[in-house]
DNA sequence: CGGTATCCTCTCTGATACTG
DNA sequence: CAGTATCAGAGAGGATACCG
């Protein structure tokens, strides 16, 4: 029986850091940029119920943790979203979210039946 | 270059992830339980500024997902709050989030200096 | 195209009182 | 002690119109 240990500054670690992905919106529009769409209209209708006000704003959140980086192309006049190095190198941790999720949920509906 | 793949079902998993831990106390519930509390009055206590509404909601959901168990001792008449075998085993995922949550912090606060 | 501004709704949260 | 019930406020999110 492992123990968990955890203090109180690691709280506020982790809250930080489901605020960063969290929300309706943030994790589709990563999987959007995933996809190879870059600019805002793109991503936007990738996404089905996403309005152009919550794209926005997410976009700067986004941008503000340094998550993605916005480029604005004056040569033909818009705006491409890209990931930084610095979110790649989160990749593994991300992964190790999706599986916990899969498993999860696959332990509640067993424990549903 | 590290490449990033995720899959859309993935980011169901992911937001299903964030859901359960997700919130303004489920972190810091999780965190006073941690340390050795376990009957309501004294996760109560332990937690400024939550209300025996909002706790009440959170051991509720937090015990839907299978993250705590609650044990009502007849004997002493009070009901008592512990972690599952299950939630233990995801210490090593929560050690990573506030691990990446930490150099977070740092390198957004590095980053506007 | 790539956003802002405005208004509205709805959920989450807070304060407080009450109960077995 | 361990909650539930009720009401009210704040904030996230949605619909739509407008702007450089």
């Amino acid at each position: 029986m492992k123990k968990i240990v955890i203090e109180e500054q690691d709280i506020n670690a982790l809250q930080d850091t489901i605020y960063v992905i969290g929300g309706k919106w943030k994790l589709p529009i990563i999987y959007s940029i995933c996809n190879g769409n870059k600019r805002f209209m793109d991503i936007e209708r990738s996404i089905p119920g996403l309005t152009t006000r919550m794209l926005a704003r997410n976009l700067k959140e986004l941008e503000d943790n340094k998550l993605i980086s916005r480029i604005m192309n004056a040569d033909i006049g818009v705006a491409e979203y890209e990931f930084t190095e610095y979110a790649k190198e989160y990749g593994t941790l991300i992964m190790n979210l999706i599986a916990w999720g899969k498993k999860h949920r696959a332990m509640i509906i067993e424990s549903l039946r």
